[in-house]
DNA sequence: TTGTAAGCGTTATCAA
DNA sequence: TTGATAACGCTTACAA
């Protein structure tokens, strides 16, 4: 009695006397049935509890609808934040997503693009940087990057410039007469170099005096140690000058911020900050960090709409080669809080 | 020329001499082979440059290694870093992830249930809520669910209780004199309601003066405003007292904290607080707060290593209903920090 | 150690 | 509008 396991489209037909055919249409072209034959075949496989395989519709239709995504991690919020809104394009896409973590190893990482290709993913969407994009563009499938290097695959990323040209303009609005950059070292082809290169191309238009800090901070102590000596330097660099500071990152913000509060017990008036990426650091600074919005929605619902169309192209022209790469970019925002516009009366009550 | 897609084990067989199987074997069991006809086949892979198709041995084999994982969202750092530590356990058991995500919508997400069947699942991770246990019980699949009602599922748990107790506990030897809770209404079912349990009883035992404070805090600005309250009646109850005060979570307790410096541009000596997590939000803070951290890696792996160990018995006796569900506690950290442990050295510098 | 042949549960191509 | 039949690319008895 109980031999066979699973309802099958078989069975289906069996019970309906229809053919499997009959029923594959039922779910793919339901109105090429008469309503009569809809109903009947509803009710049967209501009666005979049965349940979709998707794997053998994949292995006969070639559709996998997977996308593959491979992330650095989960632990810095800019990229927690993007996999949430990758994976919300379910709803309007329907791929769902096969993700993978890579800490930088490019061996590994091939590695899990082989596995990727192996479970037939109709696209990828990178955000690692282990591997050249000249490499991925060999693979030959639609490929989208996010915020890596990116000169031979399509890609979406922020305009760091424009945002480094935001923040820089709006501390020289509020009259800052020395003005500091702080970031780790970049390299020219990631996008995030283009925060760097707005600040100092801003300064040097504007000519304002400034001074760029290129320091590796890997963790937490680390950085603070480094700030904390930035911090003095910048002090003995500009006594008594309104100083204005933009921050790579909201983490690193934020700890500026909390050197300078434990020192003073308040804000002091003549630093301005502004940080980037919006993140949770800035918002629930005991300070709210004025900050560099990357609009990760935006980033994230454009790569995968791009990368949605270039999998059809693909699937329409399986011969020609992957279409030229596009590169699309997104404008960054700036959002002011107390670091930047400080509110006299707040700090008196 | 151009009319094969794709490189086959019929392929490989016709351009090597050997047959379907033997190259199958190749893969599943090359022992079976001599070393010499392993060469040959290797070579050939190479040479007509092979690419594995899991799909069509998932159909042939019904072994999917797929997991599903529901979560509801990864804005917050728990579940972000749990997904990430889920995710890293590809590395040692090798299943891959079908993630949703769940915003609280119950038929959403059955609807993501049924795709996940749909694609042929071997067990699913479960951390939202919408759905009770009981109905998940039902769908006779393994399942492990991590920090939500259990009550018809196996489970992974923090051991919320004892984490309530370490926290009230540290408050308690440093001698406060009254002891506050303060936390989201929480329903009994939900395994963190031993939060609110743990203080109850630690306080009820040691007859130390206490109260709960149990608001729903759902965005920045409500907490805010709440906790702005809660601490003016804190502040009214018992002034001149020493006061410990133990937050359901850190977010919150890094408001508290703010409001705190904020008005007295330090933190005042007679306020002892215990967030609950380990988030960023706690170590970043202007005074590092001490909290309870939830393993999360251990949970993690745990409730891999039981899904796992799940799937393997549901393999071998398919028609036995679903074993017993087992509930797993993991014990939680007490990680003392400036909010607790003040060096009263510190404040000088 | 290797091969034959029958699945796995769909979709796709022709016909009717 | 419906059906027969051959894919899809692999695994798995059962044989040899």
């Amino acid at each position: 009695m109980a031999r066979k396991q699973n309802v099958t489209f078989a069975d289906i037909a069996k019970y309906t006397n229809f053919s499997k055919t009959t029923i594959s249409r039922y779910f793919n072209n339901p109105d090429s049935l008469t309503e009569k034959n809809q109903k009947i075949i509803a009710d049967a496989l209501e009666k005979l509890n049965y349940q979709e395989n998707k794997v053998a519709r994949i292995l006969a239709s070639g559709q996998t609808e997977f996308v593959g995504v491979i992330i650095p991690n989960l632990f810095l919020h800019y990229y927690s934040e993007m996999l949430d809104r990758i994976l919300s394009t379910y709803e309007t896409f329907g791929y769902k997503f096969l993700v993978f973590l890579s800490n930088g190893d490019a061996d590994t990482e091939r590695q899990y693009i082989q596995e990727l290709l192996a479970y037939k993913i109709e696209g990828l969407i990178i955000l690692s940087h282990a591997i050249p994009s000249m490499e991925l563009a060999n693979l030959h499938i639609p490929i989208v990057a996010i915020e890596r290097e990116d000169a031979h695959i399509s890609s979406i990323n922020t305009d760091n410039y424009m945002g480094a040209i935001q923040a820089t303009s709006l501390l020289y609005r509020h009259n800052c007469e020395v003005l500091f950059h702080i970031n780790n070292p970049t390299a020219k082809s990631i996008p995030a170099y283009g925060r760097i290169e707005g600040f100092e191309d801003f300064c040097r238009e504007q000519q304002i005096p400034h001074r760029i800090f290129l320091h590796e901070m890997k963790d937490q102590t680390a950085s603070q140690e480094h700030l904390k000596e930035i911090l003095s330097e910048i002090e003995a660099d500009s006594p008594g000058r309104k100083k204005g500071i933009f921050v790579s990152n909201d983490t690193h913000a934020s700890i500026l911020v909390n050197l300078l509060v434990r020192k003073y017990g308040k804000l002091p008036e003549d630093y301005l900050i502004v940080g980037f990426d919006d993140s949770p650091a800035s918002r629930n600074a005991i300070f709210p960090i004025s900050t560099v919005a990357q609009q990760i929605d935006v980033l994230a619902t454009e790569a995968v709409k791009l990368l949605v169309e270039q999998i059809e192209e693909h699937k329409n022209s399986k011969h020609t080669p992957v279409s030229e790469p596009v590169h699309k970019m997104i404008t960054p925002v700036l959002i002011r809080r107390e670091t930047t516009e400080r509110d006299p009366l707040a700090e008196n009550d």
